[in-house]
DNA sequence: CTAAAACCTGACGTTGACGTCAGAGGCAAG
DNA sequence: CTTGCCTCTGACGTCAACGTCAGGTTTTAG
C-alpha cells in the first residue's frame, strides 16, 4: 500500500511515517518513481511503534528496540536497555498513579464541599472502565530484586 | 528562604523556580534588593507542582488546578478540567502498561532463548505475579460510587 | 487528455520546560 | 576592601516529533 492509505489504517500523519522512515524505523520500498509502498505488516509495525513512543521512548531507543521485538533475540545492551526502560515506565506508572490519587482526592474534597450543587454527574464519568495497579508493580518489582 | 536553598531542598533547578514564578504557579516574597525568598511551604508546593509536571499537565494546566489543590473549592470548569486530566492520565497509564507489558514479553522472550542465564527462574517468578490487578481497580472504582 | 488528488524532496516553524550565557548587583568573611 | 559566592534580569539555545509550506512529479478518475 501506498503512504496516504497506511496513514488512514493506523491514524497517524504522512509526515509522521516519513519521519519515521527516516529515523529508520520503518523501512519502505520504492517504486520505480520513487513512491513508498508497505506491505500490510507496516500497519502492525507503526501501532507498535506509536505505543512505544506514547511511553515515552525516544527515537533512538525504539530503533535498537526493535529488532528485539521482531526476532526475540537481543544482545546484552540492548538487553540492558529494555531492562531500563521497562523501569523507567514502571517509576513513570507509579509517578501517573499518584498525581491521579491526588487529582480524585481533589475531586472528591469539590464534590463534598459542593454536595448541595445538582451534580451527581462527577461519578459516572469516573467509571469509565480502566485497568491500573500500584499494588501489583510494586509487587513485580520487588520480586526481582 | 531564597532560591538556592529551595533549588537544594526540592532538587530542581533554579532556573526551574524562576520559570515556575513566571508561570505564577510559585509567587515568591522579595527582599528590599529584589531577592526572592520563600516560606517553607514552597517545599511541599514545589514537589507538587514537579508532580504535576510529571503526569503531563501543562503549566496553564496546573495553573488552574493549584487553586482547588489549595483550598478545596473549584469552579465548573476547572472541575471539567480537573476530571479531564484526571481521565487522561488514566488512559496514559493504560498505555504504559500495555507499552510495559509489551517489553515485558520481549525480555522473557530473550531470557528463555539464552536459558543458560540464570535470570529466568527470576522471569518465570514474575509472570506469575500478573493477573490480579483488576480486582484492586473495581474497588477503587466502587468505592465511592 | 486533463484536472484533481496523491506523492515527492527539502527546509523552515512549532511547542514547552527549561539550559546556558552575559553583564551587573548584593552579601557575609577575613 | 576585596574576594568569592549567590542572586538578579534579559535573552538566546535546546531537543524531539512532528506541522506546514513551497515547488515539482506521479497516479487516478472522468
Amino acid at each position: 500500500m501506498r503512504i496516504g492509505e497506511l496513514a488512514e489504517k493506523t491514524g497517524v500523519s504522512v509526515r509522521a511515517l516519513r519521519y519515521y522512515e527516516e529515523q529508520q524505523l520503518l523501512p519502505a520500498l520504492r517504486s520505480e518513481s520513487g513512491q513508498r509502498h508497505y506491505p500490510d505488516s507496516a500497519v502492525e509495525r507503526v501501532n507498535l511503534i506509536q505505543q512505544l513512543y506514547a511511553a515515552g521512548l525516544a527515537s533512538k531507543a525504539i530503533l535498537e528496540l526493535l529488532p528485539c521485538v521482531d526476532a526475540g533475540v537481543s544482545t546484552p545492551e540492548s538487553m540492558a536497555r529494555l531492562v531500563a526502560e521497562r523501569d523507567r515506565i514502571n517509576l513513570q506508572i507509579d509517578g501517573l498513579i499518584a498525581a491521579r490519587d491526588r487529582l480524585d482526592a481533589v475531586i472528591a474534597a469539590a464534590s463534598d464541599s459542593a454536595s448541595s450543587c445538582s451534580s451527581a454527574r462527577v461519578d459516572a464519568q469516573r467509571r469509565t472502565a480502566r485497568c491500573s495497579s500500584a499494588r501489583v508493580d510494586a509487587q513485580r518489582r520487588t520480586a526481582r530484586s
